[in-house]
DNA sequence: CGGTGTGTTGACTACTCTCAACATATGTGG
DNA sequence: CCACATATGTTGAGAGTAGTCAACACACCG
């Protein structure tokens, strides 16, 4: 609601190769400059944007961890994804010019506000940067496939496994740990997002614990054995 | 693989409507009928494209009924959509140059293809064509947020009744039957979409005869009361 | 006219949910 | 800074929904 006024520039960022295309010249860095037109800062809790609103802008986040969740009109609601920097949200606000999901900070976060018809402008004239729209777009597309896989084929076990593999997986693409990380998400919200109550996503870790494979304190959890939480998801076939 | 090769337009094609923008100038309708290099027939049965091929192309579907399907390294599957006539199936395939799901005819069936490239290219030039990219792909991001909504949330029979509703709209948007319906896809493949074994997705047809909501004769479903399904979906809050 | 694929139904099992109690954090106001 | 209220997390017992396995019925196809 506040943006800051000051100039935002994709070219020095460091995150630039998490949004951004690769290999642009010197030029097309100019231009891209001009996408994000604001930073935003959101606070822990606070929503991003709602659904019903006005679609203007997509956001790529800078800091901070995101859910985005749809509700069913009778009040059911399903996280249907979590999103860490470098990441871009509201995509799903394209079609109808209206967002039709919420994006919420579970952490205090800031965006780069990118303004789409400044964006659909831009891509016209930058190649690099239209196939890269197409193909943040096709990657939500195919992510979405693979949650839809876990959600109608995989027991509870198995979707956990899977859920910590994939977090840990970007964190470490984000230079953290491969084995330690904190959950910015509660046991609900997890449950919600695997499509399990929260108290199945306790005792699953639970069990977890007892099976030597992870360590939990509270939203710290430590990975003792990654190859194990592979063959939960892909259980091996025995011959 | 034996595409005809007389040329194809979409300026006087009946599904325009449904797979291409509204309101385009002469001049700019005269460009669109480029994106369609070809048009390809699929035999039921038969495979579009599968995991792992070059992606080049997406595809217009003209006539037939395709399902996607994605699977996991140990053999699951997981049907992630039903296509039919004036949808557009391949977005999968941009991200990575390569698909990551099957597309498979559910009966005899014919494409518009439309190499990628060229829509790229054209959306260059002609805006609305960009702009509706752009919506295709976000559409397909919501209806796959609406998927895991069920698959997060909904009992057996709120799913089934939610898939009959979403054919029929879908269906009588096409000029059929808002109560009729004939499937094109098998029980087996209706439980992988829905997260449920076939013998429940039976049973649950079953159940749904029994409380006189709908009639099934195999793959013919007549809706005899749609209000009913619509209270499965969303079950009135008692006050 | 069999053979195969598909669909239905029954009996039993098992996984996850529900409800509940309790434990442990987190945060706020006195 | 502590006390209390609230939010979050854990665990247990029992219930219920969907899965598994199996038998059978029916349709479609060569």
């Amino acid at each position: 609601m506040n943006p800051h006024t000051i100039k935002v520039a994709c070219s020095n960022c460091n995150l630039r190769e998490l949004c951004m295309p690769l290999g642009l010249s010197a030029a097309e860095l100019d231009k891209i400059d001009d996408v994000v037109a604001s930073r935003r800062k959101v606070k822990r809790g606070a929503t991003l944007f709602r659904n019903g609103e006005k679609f203007t802008s997509l956001f790529a986040i800078r800091t901070g961890f995101f859910k985005t969740c749809v509700a069913s009109e009778d009040g059911r609601d399903q996280v249907t994804g979590f999103q860490m920097a470098g990441e871009i949200v509201g995509l799903d606000g394209i079609v109808n010019d209206h967002h039709t999901c919420d994006a919420v900070a579970l952490e205090d976060a800031e965006v780069c506000v990118m303004p789409f018809d400044r964006i659909e402008e831009l891509s016209r004239e930058v190649n690099s940067l239209q196939r890269h729209v197409h193909k943040i777009m096709s990657r939500e597309i195919v992510r979405e496939n693979g949650v839809m896989l876990l959600l109608g084929s995989m027991r509870a076990e198995e979707r956990l496994a899977a859920f910590l593999l994939n977090l840990v997986q970007r964190l470490h693409a984000r230079g953290f740990s491969q084995s330690e990380l904190v959950l910015r998400m509660t046991r609900e919200e997890i449950g919600s997002y695997l499509g399990l109550k929260l108290e199945t996503v306790s005792r699953t870790f639970s069990k977890f614990v007892e099976d030597g494979i992870v360590e939990v304190k509270q939203r710290h959890v430590r990975i003792l054995n990654t190859e194990a939480l592979k063959d939960i998801v892909n259980p091996k076939v025995c011959n």
